[in-house]
RNA sequence: GGGAGCAUAGCUCAGCUGGUUUAGAGCACCUGCCCUACAAGCAGGGGGUCAUAGGUUCGAAUCCUAUUACUCCCACCA
């Protein structure tokens, strides 16, 4: 620290050094021993992202919360890494690479994964360095990747294990595509938006020569389409004309009266041509469109259903990539979005369109591409039955043995869970885990043969037992292609960080397992928080968690989502450079409760600058002290008694709030603490006075207790400022090499006296009441006034008013003659401050008669309650008898008032 | 369509099991101050029919019902 201390704190000089002194010292560094063990780990942020406003928030808190725990005596261990974020990741290296001339499909997987790799060494882990400046105080060497070895290993043997227990499973499903990453995705990864989009009602003709009504028209509401041509048709209501190539068949309600005349007929698709059965099912809404709905098995889930239950046809007519496929027979190879607009214009034109329709609908997008619409299709995939999981995963949280807060999100965990769908878990990406399964060779139309094994040589192994294939080679089995879903390495992070699947019972997984606190959003609450809960039972037969902090979304001040195209996102790291970390931290934690969204501002951040400076300068004030042997002055005794009670209290409140995870609540306690408290009351109390220009020196046991207190109050802000405490701490008395804050237990608080805090307040209030009457009357600080005070004062309050408001004399008086003063009250002490000719008499009896009122108005509510006799009768004895006091002070202050007001005439 | 949550000062939010609350905090705002820690500061001050309408109760911001507004989640109606 310089010599001269600046009058501004500034950041940038301290900031780098201790966060490298801590990472020197190992002070984030953890190995199981003998304390108790306080676990966090990381939501892991993808690998190749970059620090937002989010991560500052979710990383902030999980900070503060180790750093606490450490400080109060607990082994901390935080556990930082990245996540491979497959569909992202695979996505940036296509583009980096289309970029570079090269397209994906011409490369070999090794090559593809060598640039990967490639691209991951160069981009990834930037945010692992940003965390740094944050203050996280991460134990890096225990860093983790999702796709590092010992997690890999983790995750192939799970899916083994997983598929010999009959969980894991391949099927032909109708899955969620996205075209433009051509692979599958959960039906967690599709995010539904509202679209203003058509409907389009298209003439499916009648097929039949004789469709002639048999019956006439017209009778029970039927309605029948008749063309200038005599032709009958039906009417089909489509969001998706493009599908039409697809289509096998049309589909009524059988209870629709209005179609029955379809029954048994057969219509034409139009533009296609092809013939098709009208199937009846009562799946169809009636009252939807006309009842008419076309049946395109391949491309819809319901179309999909009806079709296996009615044995139709499946013409798949998109390739993977959602253009027009061979099979459709027409727009081959345009995209299914041009073709839409193509194919209206072109029915139109055949005349086959009835009508268009402005129609308000739902459709899912990819997460990942979030300007992708997803296409449903059918493919052999694999998937986990999760059936067993929401068993498994539902008691520990209905049960209590994990905490949400807030709890809000215990129903929506639930109702998912309850509902739950298997998961499709392979991606038909490279970058990824490759999924450990072995096809045989099998010729055309035969059934497929796998063998599932951790490693080639085991798959050979179990591919030799199959029948009749005892002697197949290595070469002949072909691994699959497809890679497993991100979420499920994910899922295992909290097991597979401290390798508890690879080497079950380890003493490092038993130390720090079950974790503590996890620290996350509620976006990711079935992606990822569930699955863990899932993961942590079946692996370890135990939560991996004991608390899930659900964090908001940051928003801007406006309430608008920060995002790249609006431009309202801060870069964090400008932030820092700007204001502090710790003035960021502060600023962050002020506006964050559990569960509600952060409106973020500059000014917050502003605000906890504005706070890092308060606190170096309540430093640079008590370092310029000097001490002396000299007697104990009346007000610093009672200012240390009371500080110290103030403090116990705070110590308290703050471990309530931290119990309940209101840590926004927390901080702005010993903020308050602080600021209030500490520098605003409390120094100004003790801070000595001056004598012919130069200060004086303070006594030896206030600056003791000065000095005791600064630390304690460094240390209650450490978890949250960590770096401007460390800097202090290290400063404010003679320390050891190698000491840290970061290591000093936390202030346990102590017994105090309620009493002390409100007698200290009776004294504050008498202060502000004399200097507001100082300001109104002009009068200067400096100016020492006379105080008359009618009742008890508490003995602390007399030397603290007589100092802060600068009063020369108290002295006790029955009442006050003559009116030459201004007069107030503390409670239902009387105070007056003489005040020689300087009294606006007419002003002052406006303002009694006001006082006087508003007593009144209390009074009429008390007597009205006290004069119900349901209530006194009802009512417990404690809350009649406050009633009643309030009845007498009351009275005793209109009474005193009254008094006053006729010595004033 | 189903479910959940929220509605308190200009803004963001506390107010837990109804009674020391004719409602609090921080920020913002207004007024006065550069008084040897700090103008990134100090001192003082104004500001709310607790969304609306009913109900329960001796007593409601707090509990119940309905309405309105917003937010979020879930769902295969083309």
């Amino acid at each position: 620290m310089q010599e001269e201390l600046s009058v501004k704190y500034d950041p940038s000089q301290v900031e780098d050094k201790w966060y490298a002194y801590w990472v020197e010292n190992k002070y984030f560094h953890s190995e199981p021993d003998g304390r108790e063990a306080y676990t966090i780990v990381i939501p892991p942020p993808n690998v190749t992202g970059v620090l937002h406003m989010g991560h500052m928030m979710n990383n902030t808190l999980q900070d503060v919360l180790i750093r606490r725990a450490r400080m109060m005596g607990k082994n901390a261990c935080w556990v930082p890494g990245t996540d491979h974020a497959s569909i992202a990741t695979e996505a940036k290296v296509v583009n980096k690479l289309a970029s570079m001339g090269i397209k994906k499909r011409d490369l070999t997987r090794e090559e593809f994964l060598k640039y990967a790799w490639e691209w991951k060494e160069e981009h990834g882990g930037i945010i692992l360095k940003q965390l740094r400046r944050l203050g996280a105080s991460c134990d890096w060497d225990r860093t983790a990747f999702t796709m590092d070895e010992v997690r890999s290993e983790s995750v192939i043997k799970v899916f083994v294990d997983l598929y010999n227990k009959g969980l894991i499973y391949r099927g032909l499903r109708m899955v969620n595509w996205d075209p433009k990453a051509q692979t599958v995705l959960s039906t967690e990864e599709v995010v539904y938006r509202d679209e203003k989009s058509k409907l389009y009602y298209l003439r499916y003709y009648v097929a039949d020569a004789d469709v002639n009504p048999v019956k006439p028209t017209g009778e029970e509401g039927e309605v029948l389409h008749k063309d200038e041509n005599g032709r009958y048709y039906a009417v089909v209501a489509t969001t998706r004309p493009e599908t039409i190539m697809g289509d096998t068949a049309m589909c009524i309600n059988p209870k629709d009266p209005k179609n029955q005349w379809l029954r048994g007929h057969k219509v034409i698709v139009p533009l296609v041509g092809r013939v098709i059965p009208v199937i009846e099912d009562r799946y169809v809404d009636i009252e939807f469109g006309t009842g008419c709905l076309k049946v395109t098995p391949a491309h819809d889930v319901n179309d999909y259903n009806l079709g296996k239950i009615h044995n139709l046809e499946t013409i798949d007519i998109f390739n993977p990539d959602g253009t027009i496929s061979e099979a459709a027979g027409m727009y081959i190879g345009q995209d299914r979005m041009v073709v839409r607009k193509q194919i209206s214009i072109d029915i139109e034109a055949a005349g086959l369109m009835e009508k268009i329709e402005d129609y308000d609908n739902k459709v899912g997008y990819s997460e990942r591409n979030p300007d992708t619409a997803v296409e449903p299709r059918l493919c052999k995939q694999w998937f986990l039955s999760m059936k067993h999981f929401a068993d498994i995963a539902l008691p520990p949280v209905l049960e209590g043995k994990i905490k949400f807060h807030p709890a809000k999100y215990i129903s929506t965990y639930r109702s998912w869970l309850e509902n739950i769908q298997d998961w499709c878990i392979s991606r038909q990406l490279w970058w990824g885990h490759r999924i450990p399964a072995y096809f045989l060779p099998a010729a055309e139309g035969e059934e497929e043969r796998f063998v599932v094994a951790e490693t080639p040589e085991e798959a050979l192994k179990l591919a030799k037992q199959l029948p009749g294939c005892a002697d197949v080679t290595a070469d002949q089995l072909t691994r699959d292609e497809d890679a497993l879903d991100t979420w499920f390495s994910s899922w295992l992070w909290p097991v597979s960080l401290f390798n508890g699947i690879n080497d079950p019972g380890n003493k490092e997984i038993k130390y720090y397992y079950p974790t503590n606190d996890l620290v996350t959003g509620p976006d990711i609450i079935f992606f990822w928080v569930a699955r863990m809960i899932m993961a942590g039972e079946e692996y370890i037969n135990d939560v991996p968690f004991r608390n899930v902090y659900f964090t908001g979304i940051v928003r801007d001040k406006l309430g608008r989502k920060m995002s790249k195209q609006l431009g309202n996102s801060p870069d964090p790291i400008k932030l820092i450079e700007q204001y502090g970390a710790d003035g960021v931290r502060l600023g962050i934690l002020l506006c964050t409760s559990a569960g509600n969204d952060i409106l973020f501002d500059e000014s917050q951040v502003e605000q906890g600058r504005n706070f890092s400076n308060k606190i170096w300068n309540a430093f640079r004030l008590v370092k310029g002290w000097s001490v002396a042997e000299c007697p104990q002055p009346e007000e610093s005794r009672v200012a240390v008694d009371w500080f110290r009670a103030k403090l116990n209290a705070t110590v308290e409140a703050v471990n309530h709030d931290f119990e309940n995870f209101r840590i926004n609540d927390a901080v702005m306690a010993v903020y308050k603490l602080f600021w209030d408290d500490f520098c605003a009351w409390y120094l100004e109390i003790v801070k000595p006075g001056f004598e012919n220009g130069t200060q004086k020196p303070l006594d030896k046991a206030t600056y003791d207790a000065t000095i005791e207190f600064f630390d304690a109050l460094l240390k209650m802000l450490h978890p949250v400022m960590p770096f401007i405490t460390e800097e202090l701490w290290q400063n404010l008395a003679e320390r050891k090499a190698g000491e840290t804050i970061m290591l000093q237990q936390m202030p346990k608080g102590g017994a105090f006296d309620q009493k002390t805090i409100d007698d200290f307040n009776v004294a504050v209030e008498a202060v502000v009441a004399i200097r507001a009457l100082r300001q109104s009357k002009n009068i200067s600080p400096k100016e020492a006034l006379k105080l008359q005070v009618k009742g008890d004062m508490p003995a602390i309050a007399e030397p603290v008013v007589r100092k802060i408001a600068n009063i020369s004399s108290i002295e006790k008086v029955e009442g006050f003659a003559g009116g030459a003063g201004e007069a107030f009250m503390v409670g239902t002490l009387e105070f007056n401050v003489p005040l020689e000719g300087m009294i606006d008499v007419a002003a002052e009896i406006e303002k009694i008669n006001a006082e006087i009122q508003r007593y009144e108005g209390f009074l009429k509510g008390v007597n009205a309650k006290l004069g119900n006799a349901k209530f006194v009768a009802n009512a417990p004895a404690q809350v009649v008898e406050l009633e009643r006091k309030k009845l007498a002070d009351a009275t005793t202050k209109i009474e005193n008032l009254k008094e006053r007001l006729a010595s004033l005439k």
